[in-house]
DNA sequence: TGTCAATAGTTGATATGTCAAGTATTGGTA
DNA sequence: TACCAATACTTGACATATCAACTATTGACA
C-alpha cells in the first residue's frame, strides 16, 4: 500500500498511475501553497496579491512603462479571473498605482509603489527560506528532475 | 532560458531551484485542477464536492456506517475548512444524506445517496480519461518517478 | 469617413471560502 | 455526582472567486 493511499486513508488502490499522479500533484501543491500563504497573509496580502506584486516588481526593474491589467492576468502563476478586483484591493492598500494609458485609453497600466516594494523586500528572505523548506525533501538533482517532469506534463497542454 | 520562465514571460532567472520547483508545482497543479473542474462543473458540482462524493462512495462500499463530518475533512485531497457547508450544498442537491450519530450525538454521519452514486458513475469514464489526458506528457516510468518525488516532498511535512 | 468586430477592462449578481465565536455533547476527574 | 475541558460540529460575518453582461476605445475595412 503506497504512502499517498495511506495519507488519504483509502483502502482501495488508485485506478491508474495517472490517477495517483493527479491526486498527488494537487495534494502536494496544496501543501506548498498553504506554506506560502502562511508566510504572506500575516502581512495583510493574499498569495495572489503577492504574486501580482512580484510581477510588477519584475517589470519595474527593467522598464518604467507599467504593466497593463490583462498582461498581469496572463503572467499569473495560477489562472485568475478578476485581476481587476485584485488590483482594486492592492490599490486600496497603496501597494499598487494605476493609470489609464494615454496611447491606448482602453488599457490601464499598473505599477508597484514604494510601499509595495518595501513590503516585498521585507518578505524576500522569508520567501527564499520557505521555498527551501518546501523542497527540503528533494536533493538538488531530484529537484531538477522534478522540474523537468512537470514541464513535460504541461508541454502537451499548449 | 528555461521553459517555465518563458511561460511566465520573465526575463530574470529563478532565485533557486527550489523556487522554480515551487512555482512549477503550483502552476502544474492549477492546470490539472482546471482540467478536472471543467469535467465536473457542467454536472452542477464543484471539484471539492466531487471529492467529497468520492470519499463517501469509497467508504460506502466497505461499510454502511456513514462517515463523520470531520473525517471527511481529514480525507480531502486539499485541506478544506467549511466541510459543513460543502455538505449542506450536497444535501440540498440530494447527493448526500446526513444523520446524527446515535452513539455519539455530537457527530453527524454522512452517506452518499443513490442519486450521488449515479452522478459519480456517469462521471467515472470521463474522469479516467481526464487523468490520462492530464498526464499524457509523462511515460509510465516517468509517472512512477514523479509520484515518488512528490512523496519525498511531502514526507518531511508530517 | 462611417460602421463594426475586436480588444481591454469594469461591474453586478451570486457562489464559494475562511475565520472566529457559538452550541451541544461527551468523557474524565475531583 | 457535579464540574470542566475537550470534541464535533454549526453559524454569522465577511472576504474572495467566478461568470456573464456591460462600457469604452481602437483598428480595420467598405
Amino acid at each position: 500500500m503506497g504512502r499517498l493511499q495511506r495519507e488519504l486513508r483509502q483502502n482501495r488502490p488508485f485506478q491508474s498511475t495517472a490517477h495517483e499522479a493527479v491526486v498527488g500533484l494537487i495534494r502536494t501543491a496544496d501543501l506548498v501553497r498553504r506554506h506560502m500563504t502562511a508566510l504572506v497573509e500575516p502581512h495583510g496580502i493574499t498569495l495572489q496579491q503577492f504574486n501580482v506584486l512580484r510581477i510588477l516588481r519584475g517589470a519595474d526593474t527593467e522598464a518604467r512603462d507599467g504593466v497593463p491589467t490583462l498582461e498581469i492576468a496572463d503572467r499569473m502563476i495560477e489562472q485568475t479571473p478578476g485581476v481587476t478586483r485584485l488590483l482594486d484591493r492592492l490599490e486600496a492598500k497603496e501597494l499598487v498605482r494605476r493609470q489609464r494609458c494615454p496611447k491606448d485609453r482602453r488599457q490601464h497600466l499598473c505599477w508597484i509603489t514604494p510601499k509595495g516594494l518595501a513590503l516585498l523586500q521585507k518578505l524576500d528572505e522569508a520567501t527564499l527560506r520557505s521555498h527551501e523548506d518546501s523542497m527540503k525533501g528533494l536533493k538538488t538533482k531530484d529537484r531538477a528532475t522534478f522540474i523537468r517532469l512537470m514541464e513535460a506534463i504541461r508541454a502537451p497542454h499548449q
